[in-house]
This record gives structure tokens, sequence and C-alpha cells, in this order.
DNA sequence: TAAAAATACTCCATAGGTATTTTAT
DNA sequence: ATAAAATACCTATGGAGTATTTTTA
């Protein structure tokens, strides 16, 4: 797992549309979907289902989107604490 | 920044030293030396110094490794959050 | 049937490896 | 003098791109 493929996630899930998705985040729709793939394949859990006009979480997605937002918080609370030079609350 | 950076910075924070670090990891010295200084210069900051018989962290590599951790803890609950179902708490 | 996801390739950036040199006590 | 970090160079894995096909309501 990676934090590209967890920012890849929680824009797919915002978007609820890949293409979409992808063209907000500067890559193209197929390097996208694989990552989304392999974080599905990692986490034994399909956190997407297809449909007409895009992708919509399932209940798996969504418990793992909460954690991804959490996650991302932390990682640029790190940043901007050795940036400034403050511990974590 | 990547997950494996944050990984390899808290296990040469807790060996303080490179080389032992690299073992315990299963990578060899040069590339982890690198993804070390690849996450000192993202951040802007300096986490080592280097001392005789390895390298001491310096007050914002201590910052750096309590979020470090966090993260890391995050990301684990956020897996098994997923293979069992459950939110965040 | 149409919009979007999925697949099949190709390419290249970068993570990792080996060998060597430099540093600091 | 020695132990460990730093540098130089090479290799290969996998992340991204284009073109195309498949899916599903």
């Amino acid at each position: 797992m990676s934090l590209a493929q967890i920012r890849y996630f929680v824009v797919v899930a915002e978007e609820g549309n890949v293409g979409r998705a992808a063209r907000r985040l500067g890559v193209s729709q197929p390097p996208l979907r694989r990552q989304i793939q392999g974080l599905e394949e990692e986490l034994g859990a399909r956190l997407f289902e297809r449909i007409p006009r895009g992708v919509r979480l399932l209940p798996e997605g969504a418990v793992f989107l909460a954690h991804a937002r959490r996650i991302l918080g932390e990682v640029d609370a790190a940043v901007a604490a050795v940036r400034i030079g403050r511990p974590p609350t």
C-alpha cells in the first residue's frame, strides 16, 4: 500500500467516476484504475461497484474512506509539525 | 513522501545505525540512506546527525518519529478495519 | 447504444543492488 | 585504524501512457 494509492482512492470515492478522478489527479484512467485494483487486492475487499455512469462505494469502501482521510490528515500534520518544530498533539 | 520512507525512518531511529537498520529491513545500506535523505529533503529538515558508531535523532527527527508511528498505526488500523468491516473509532 | 471501466501493450523513472570512497574518532 | 556513512554507477521493477475492447444499465 502506498500514500499515492490512498490519495487516488479518496478522489475516486469523491468523484464516483474513475475517468473524472483521473483528470482531477492529472493522471490517465488506466493507471488510476490499476492502483485502485491493487489496493482492493491488498485489502482483500472490493471497495467499489460499477454503475452505468461510474462507480459507487461499497460498504467496505466507505469504511476505508474514513480511515484514508484520517491517514492523509496525519501525514499533513507530520509535515507541518516538522517544519514548525511542534510535536504531535 | 511514501509509507516505505516512513517505515524506514522509524527503524533507523530505533537502531541508531543505518547499516543495522538496513539488515533488519532486508534492504542494503545505500538505498536506505538515500530514502532517509530524500525524506529529509522533502521535509526541509535534517532528522539525524552522524555520530562515531551510527546516527542520532535530532529534535526534528524526534518530532517526526512520534508522527510516523501514529501514521503507521493508522494504516494498520485501516487495513484491519476493512478486513473486519469496522469503521474508524 | 453509449458512457465509462477494463485490458493489452509499451516506456521510463526510480527504488534497489554492488563496489568503493570518505568521514570522524 | 576502523567502523559506518556517503558516493558512483548499474539494473530492473513497477507506475504511467496510448490505443483498444468489454461491460452494463
